[in-house]
DNA sequence: AAGACGAAAGTGGTTGA
DNA sequence: TCAACAACTTTCGTCTT
């Protein structure tokens, strides 16, 4: 949802959305977050820390598993804990290994969280990611390693595959390709590995919005607030021509951009929009073809030709 | 000369048997 | 697991401004 009225602080753009689920307000040109009342995901782990001793005939997939999970050399000792459930309120000294044991355990996932949150801070900073995305991501990924779905995969490619799916969700996509540049990880590991992740995890990715690309596009090519709603009122129709299902969504929000722009007389080349698009100018082509047949947008195009002249 | 356009062949990922 | 398939890219030649 759109607020026309505030501007940005920081940069002054009018990019600010409102996200009600979250209850925050993002400055889409710079990141900038104006209201955060993100949940504090510390909250998250500690009650996993807690809740795992008493509970293990309850849960199969509970915490104190998946912690044992996390390193193989743990695994053998995951057998005998349950060997020493029963015998907790008999002999002491097995508890307490069992507590020595969930302590290392938790502290080795701890060592892992804080290097891993760091790669995600650096990626993060380096996409001028808002804060709440690096929040969401820092909360996926805990979740990912309470749960042992790094092992087998680097942590790195975990940490981008979160960044990634925390994106999504946020509606500040960032395309597999500025990923993959930013964290060093092959585009398609990072595929992989998000749409592990977020299975496992059951995390609903709404589709990505062409739409939510529109202000990003924009301002990297310098382009009129006009010009970008005319494109987002493009990409409307386009939706209702389902012309949009099934392609990928950069290469509708440029070829709706380009069209906008040439409406507006604020001509960008193909060659401009598709690089800041990441596809080419043949995609553009096509798509900006589509919508010409499709939204009878020759008309428009011409009037302001006419009007240069 | 640069940009726009289109055809043809190639690539990587998804889907359905 | 493999083959068909759609979307997208690469490359290149031609037309337009």
């Amino acid at each position: 949802m759109a607020i026309g009225v505030k501007k940005c602080p920081e940069c002054g753009g009018i990019n600010l959305f409102l996200n009600k689920e979250k209850g925050e307000v993002i400055c889409r040109d710079c990141g900038l977050v104006l209201e955060d009342k993100m949940v504090d995901f510390g909250q998250e782990w500690r009650e996993f820390g807690e809740g795992g001793e008493g509970e293990e005939s309850k849960r199969r997939t509970g915490a104190p598993m998946t912690y044992t999970q996390y390193d193989q050399g743990l695994v053998t000792k995951k057998k005998k804990k349950g060997d020493l459930f029963k015998l907790a309120s008999k002999d002491r000294n097995k508890f307490f290994r069992l507590r020595k044991w969930q302590y290392r355990i938790s502290t080795a996932i701890e060592r892992n969280l804080k290097l891993a949150l760091g790669e995600l801070k650096r990626v993060s900073s380096y996409l001028k990611l808002p804060k709440s995305v690096e929040e969401e991501s820092a909360r996926i990924y805990t979740l990912a390693v309470q749960r042992g779905l790094v092992r087998g995969r680097s942590m790195e490619s975990v940490v981008a595959g979160a960044l990634y799916a925390a994106c999504r969700r946020h509606e500040v996509p960032r395309a597999l390709d500025e990923l993959s540049e930013a964290s060093g990880i092959e585009k398609k590991e990072i595929g992989r590995t998000y749409r592990f992740v977020t299975r496992e995890l059951g995390i609903t990715i709404l589709p990505s919005n062409p739409a939510d690309y529109i202000a990003r596009f924009s301002s990297a090519l310098k382009l009129s607030p006009e010009t970008q709603s005319k494109a987002i009122e493009i990409l409307e129709h386009a939706q209702n021509a389902e012309l949009t299902s099934g392609r990928g969504p950069t290469g509708i929000a440029a070829a709706a951009l380009y069209v906008s722009a040439l409406i507006h007389g604020e001509k960008r080349t193909q060659r401009e929009v598709a690089d800041v698009a990441g596809v080419t100018e043949v995609t553009i082509r096509n798509r900006y073809k589509e919508l010409l047949d499709e939204l009878k947008l020759e008309k428009e195009i011409k009037k302001t030709k006419k009007k240069k002249k």
